[in-house]
DNA sequence: GTAGTTGCAAAGTGTTTGCAGGCAG
DNA sequence: CTGCCTGCAAACACTTTGCAACTAC
């Protein structure tokens, strides 16, 4: 997938019921056009990389509106801080414990086999593997 | 597996090249005798119940100590705060995601094939899967 | 003594919140 | 007008650090 351009990212926040705002497409355009991992941070400095034009707090409570309307997921991995991923198919993570990057696996050919049935009372919510790899 | 006495704790640290002093088994008493995962705060409040015997700072000193001799192992799985789980054995886990608890799925049932080739350069520390459940 | 350990308080980091002002329909 | 959106600064929660006092051999 190219970069995206300003049109086809208000609509794609449309498809989620997101009122595209400037701010917002803004932060999208960065996530969906590099499609990789990003922290909220990195978002904020990408944004902001010409003229400041998107506060910390927007930056925040955009990235949480992005997962509450599952336009993004959230990659909980680093204990200093969350990754937003712009990848919602099914797929797994290769993290780099050295560098702290963050490389995809494709979903389909994964399979896993083995797990226990869910306690009492529970569903799915999802399954995350991550494989965490480090300089030989 | 039951909990540890005094003698058995020491034992232990000194296997992983740790001086035992007061503090340390301490800390380890508390994650060995429940088996749980534990934030350190949740650990601080733990071990000073009676009497407020370890600091702050011991406790975040010590569980990174523990850490790195591989007594216990990290769990990156809530945003807001890391697990020290007692259990190093292979194995993976439920996250309720609600109440953000944990649960242990044993490792020896469960196989993941799919898995590409590491990239160049780098080898697998570890595979990490969290089925993320919640109430139906 | 000397090296390793502890603990306080202060600093740090990433993130969230309160609230006033702004903007769009 | 009205309701949503934005952004500043302050507040927060968890974790780390600097450093002096302490302990054990």
């Amino acid at each position: 997938m190219q970069p995206l351009s300003r049109n086809e990212v208000t609509d794609l926040l449309r498809r989620h019921q997101i009122a595209p705002t400037y701010q917002r497409t803004a932060i999208a355009q960065v996530l969906f056009s590099r499609r990789q991992h990003f922290s909220a941070d990195q978002i904020l400095a990408l944004v902001n990389e010409q003229h400041a034009e998107v506060s910390k707090a927007t930056v925040y409570n955009t990235l949480r509106l992005f997962v509450d309307k599952q336009l993004v997921r959230e990659l909980i991995v680093d204990p200093t801080r969350v990754f937003y991923d712009p990848n919602t198919s099914p797929h797994h993570h290769f993290y780099h414990v050295e560098s702290g990057s963050l490389m995809d696996i494709d979903g389909t050919a994964i399979e896993v086999t083995g797990l226990p049935t869910l306690p009492e009372g529970t569903v799915a919510d999802g399954v995350d593997i991550v494989v965490r790899i480090r300089n030989r």
